[in-house]
DNA sequence: CGACTTTAGACAGAGAATCTGACCATCGTC
DNA sequence: GACGATGGTCAGATTCTCTGTCTAAAGTCG
């Protein structure tokens, strides 16, 4: 198969490589029980916290599925929930000391792999790429 | 969250929104009987069929799997499996004529997908992008 | 204020997707 | 022809995800 595929999958090969390498390199870490499910919502806490609602819909799951994850990250020590101020009947969840040990560890990887890439497409081609993304993401992601 | 996401997760968006679309179209057009990751296997068979082994190295799931994802396509009349001259232990998973349907109507969202993304690039960086991921899916995909 | 609608989240149960482990048949090699 | 490697299946368990239902707290409008 020599033939060349659609953007769309050769958007997503880079995107399962860096998924790839940075869920091992947690495992090797220490961090060997956060599955892939659990880390693409961890990946989205924000520093401030984030309700479940939210990090379902960027997630694109329903909020079932995201209390699911929420409640094993939670039982693993890598996120806590708390009350929001704002709303009563949210609750925010939020990263544990644990949990920001391991996205430190997994940012490391993020980037020593851009830096792979950056190499081998040269640092021009590789600004030109992250700012088409940026553009492209506007179109393609509802919650820019 | 105005931050910039990495290149992973910027990578991923656009490839979510057009594995969205063309679900959404698939079943539109009544093949509602598929789902994503029947899809993520079927989109891997070539014309001249496709090993289960290889279908499972590239989708990156095991061989269990990917068999399990090509019983669910084959009662559902999208593929069949035959023998594979070369090999008497291996079958070719082959694609039927309504999985040709189902691959021209697939193909048409996806050329719709990225002529919008043409559109709101630019055809400029529109192929530079796809450049790019070629020469990174060098270094990203071993199946490259 | 008080009734109505919406939103955030949890609980229960079912279904889909994935894995590990064990197994058989065929191929390639020596 | 014996032996290790490869292609595939069967069986069972686990993980992920969904639909449906429910409660509590906001928000809206008279």
């Amino acid at each position: 198969m020599t033939t060349t595929p659609t953007v769309g999958l050769l958007l997503f090969l880079p995107y399962r490589a860096m998924e790839t390498r940075v869920l091992a390199a947690l495992a090797e870490a220490g961090f060997d029980d956060v599955t892939l499910a659990q880390a693409r919502v961890f990946q989205r806490i924000g520093p401030n916290g984030t309700r479940l609602t939210d990090l379902a819909e960027q997630a694109q799951v329903t909020k079932q599925t995201a209390g699911f994850l929420v409640d094993q990250l939670e039982r693993a020590g890598y996120v806590r929930r708390g009350p929001d101020p704002e709303d009563g009947r949210a609750r925010l969840v939020r990263i544990t000391s644990r949990g920001s040990a391991a996205q430190a560890a997994a940012a490391e990887v993020v980037a020593e792999v851009e830096a792979e890439w950056e190499k081998h497409l040269g640092s021009r081609r590789m600004g030109a790429l992250r700012e088409t993304l940026v553009r492209l993401r506007e179109i393609t992601d509802p919650y820019a």
